[in-house]
DNA sequence: GAGTGGTCTAGACCACTGA
DNA sequence: CAGTGGTCTAGACCACTCT
């Protein structure tokens, strides 16, 4: 926390915290621009930047001459809506993480090719993340061994590996590109995730850049679909 | 075409054009915030709000300092990126519809709860989406009857349903929702996907919503995880 | 008519990067 | 150092909605 936090997502994240609560209900109106504008004693624009950045990943839908309301069913039934990094952080500490293994030293040529480096060496982690006890995906994780060596086990037990980057290494991730397909449950899988051989399983494979469009983290993991759906929004670009 | 488009679209629609035709190149820099104001003769807010759209569909990234660069990879690979409706709009064009069959009159208590009606009634389209005569995925499209009944064959042969929907009923989709999952072909689903019997498929549910959010169309598809896989872009919130 | 969000103007200050 | 993008101010006009 080395940088003071802009208004707009103050105002952001006031909001956020007051929809998860239910202060404001699904269906329900927000304030309207010129009460927060008064709220929080600020101009417009970061204001409806607040209210932009909400309305992207489907928080609240705005009607002019109307008003803004809260989306319904922002995350009600069983499915994880992932919109940014964040949600993915959040689901890291809504959930509980197994290790597997956290081994270094590897070397693989479809690595160099992510990684963009020749001849490289990586650290691997791999286990299992838990909601109450059911297995929801197994993930496989790969960073340069540079950055994975300087993370300990204890560093990963409790926050998701995204986090402990950011927080132990100071490693600011700015972007993710996600790749879904789906695939079958091989035996050693299946005995992971508890499901019959040959399953489906839904596959998300995520590329994390830094700032400068690095690549930082390959992470891969397969979902047990029955236990584990994927929402997102779309909207007008 | 009943209305003039706002500065901040002409002015994002001019920077996807130039990146999509590689006047900008994928990790080449584009015209600086200054320059964009002097080109298009306005002010910095358009500018900037052209630029945050294109940020957030991780088509471009910004750097402080240094500018603004074409993202690596926009879609370069065997991926279909779906950040926003206009993705689904253009995929469609870029694809060929087969129609199976167009009933109206259907009735499910499933269906009416996820359109929030009493004892509607409904229509269905049903169909393959072909890339160069391989099957992509098989979709199965409902719709209100009372809007449904207004769509001809000929309406949805050579575009999406939603954009049948936008130039002949003047219906303006703002948001989609997704949920993704994944499941296995039965024997039919097989036969139409020309794949084995019990493969994995990825499954992709979407529901539409106008202004009010109210839900105008649900849509779920069957995809070939082979020829079809689902890119995204998520960034920080 | 009063209020809403959508759009736009014309400034300003800041931290950061590159020469 | 000049230039970049990030943030913010204080206005303005518009189309639309509600009553």
């Amino acid at each position: 926390m080395d940088t003071i936090k802009p208004i707009h997502m103050i105002i952001r994240d006031y909001l956020l915290s007051n929809i998860q609560s239910g202060e404001y209900q699904p269906g329900g109106r927000l304030p309207t621009e010129n009460e927060l504008t008064k709220k929080f004693q600020t101009s417009r624009s970061p204001v409806r930047q607040a209210l932009d950045t909400l309305r992207i990943q489907g928080v609240i839908y705005r009607h002019p001459g109307r008003g803004t309301f809260v989306s319904p069913n922002p995350g009600g039934s069983d499915a994880w809506t992932l919109t940014s990094i964040r949600d993915i952080i959040e689901q890291g500490f809504q959930t509980h993480f197994q290790l597997h293994d956290f081994t270094s030293g590897r070397t693989s040529e479809e690595l160099d090719r992510i990684f963009r480096v020749k001849k490289g060496k990586f650290t691997r982690i791999r286990g299992v993340r838990l909601l109450k006890d059911q297995p929801l995906y197994f993930l496989n994780v790969f960073l340069p061994q540079k950055i994975g060596r300087k993370l300990r086990v204890i560093d990963i037990a409790d926050c998701p590996v995204i986090v402990a980057l950011e927080k132990k290494l100071n490693i600011r991730l700015k972007k993710c590109i996600q790749n879904i397909s789906a695939t079958l449950a091989d035996p050693p899988l299946a005995r992971i995730l508890k499901v019959p051989n040959q399953s489906p399983l839904l596959s998300i494979e995520r590329f994390y850049f830094t700032d400068n469009e690095e690549t930082i983290e390959w992470a891969s993991s397969f979902c047990r679909p029955d236990l584990y759906k994927y929402r997102s929004v779309l909207s007008r670009g």
